[in-house]
DNA sequence: GGCGTGTGAGTAATCACTCACCTTGACCAA
DNA sequence: TTGGTCAAGGTGAGTGATTACTCACACGCC
């Protein structure tokens, strides 16, 4: 067999996309090169004109999974508001619960290398966990002070920020569940489910009912089917 | 080298606990029968006299782990109430904030087992997850309906098992954010951070602000001193 | 003496990784 | 045009190390 004679940069995305697939998979110890380069449909010699070792790869492909997600970019310049927080909450909700629909899996590849990295030394979920609060962190804050402001949240301790971690915490967790072919928890009235996070969490950052309700319900208007979603990994 | 000679029962316990530790921290892939044999100091030879093969040796491990905990027996017996609600929380809470703290790391291994299994097949996860449920899940939704009824919550969908699920997410992901050696996450002001946590669930859950702190303030009366560690994985 | 506990040197397969060689196309002097 | 050169893309049969697993044999105890 002969591949296609191609640049060297297309073909190391290709080779970065195959071996992505793999790690995500099976994990780094149950990766081999030898089913990366089937994946890649080259030959193993290439793999390594191009890589260094195997762990070089597998290090590229954590970096470039560090690249910020480009659907959470429109809230950063959204206002500190009621409204702006359930609607960072709803998107990080859809995003978690819709993480094994998009295409080739690249979302739900995100998720198993972010929580084998936890179980690793956790280098890699440090970096995305930092990003994420570069991004998040200072919207996340403001608005829950507008909303205490507003009156629409009761005033939680001094550290808002760890609410909005035990947020992603739970829908992180709860997509987790999810991701085998056979999910490991079957909710009840799975069709309500997503609201459901909603509510948990809204509470439990401290929104009162009526905040919850009227911002909940009432929502369509801003982004007419169009997709909120939010977060990275 | 020799080892002692010793029964083949007492001798199976000690590969399968030193197994434990070489899966918990390497994962399946990861770990060598050499490394399992090393570990329970004897030859590989008589690691496959006990075992007829490594897959064999660590599907005993995962159905050794679905025993139930013993610590949360005595939380069957309570009456459901909302103080028994809320010690649940915080058990559950407390259990996986210290889940490094024990001897062995046996808990930690035993949350390693169980996010790996979230990766591979989830059937550990899966079983695990039923036997949670079957030991507290009437608990729960019991205390939930008392809660209500006394005023001290608000009554949520009609599938109160759900939040017992999200609260166990939240709890579970932030443990497993604290497993490395250095932290995936430094929450801020971490002294705190179980009671944060309980307030957040609670509040999730529905419990009103009165009845959180009444319950979560004044509590050291029932049990005093001893550890109310709750929640197998 | 025979049975169960234990060993350590094996085995074939697989691992990450290398190397000699092939092919292709761009460039350039005659 | 021709033809020769040379670098870059690509291969597949290797390398030694490591893998899961086996087997012939040794010890001690009834």
């Amino acid at each position: 067999m002969s591949s296609l004679r191609m640049t060297s940069d297309l073909r190391r995305q290709l080779i970065l996309s195959a071996a992505k697939r793999c790690f995500a998979r099976n994990g780094f110890a149950g990766t081999t090169t030898k089913s990366v380069a089937a994946a890649a449909a080259i030959s193993e010699g290439l793999l390594f004109k191009h890589f260094p070792s195997k762990a070089a790869l597998y290090a590229e492909i954590l970096a470039e999974e560090c690249e910020a997600d480009p659907d959470l970019a429109h809230l950063l310049g959204q206002a500190p508001s009621t409204a702006t927080l359930v609607e960072l909450i709803k998107g990080m909700v859809g995003h978690f619960m819709h993480i094994s629909d998009g295409p080739g899996e690249e979302e739900a590849q995100r998720l198993r290398l972010m929580t084998t990295s936890h179980l690793d030394d956790g280098e890699f979920a440090r970096l995305l966990y930092a990003k994420v609060s570069d991004l998040i962190g200072s919207v996340f804050t403001a608005s829950i002070e507008s909303a205490v402001a507003a009156g629409d949240a009761s005033k939680i301790g001094k550290e808002p920020l760890n609410l909005f971690w035990f947020a992603h915490h739970t829908v992180l967790m709860a997509a987790l569940s999810q991701l085998p072919a056979v999910p490991c928890l079957t909710y009840g009235d799975a069709a309500d489910l997503e609201r459901q996070l909603c509510q948990f969490i809204l509470r439990g950052i401290g929104l009162n009912e009526a905040a919850i309700t009227s911002h909940l319900d009432c929502e369509l208007s801003p982004n007419s089917g169009q997709s909120v979603t939010a977060e990275s990994a």
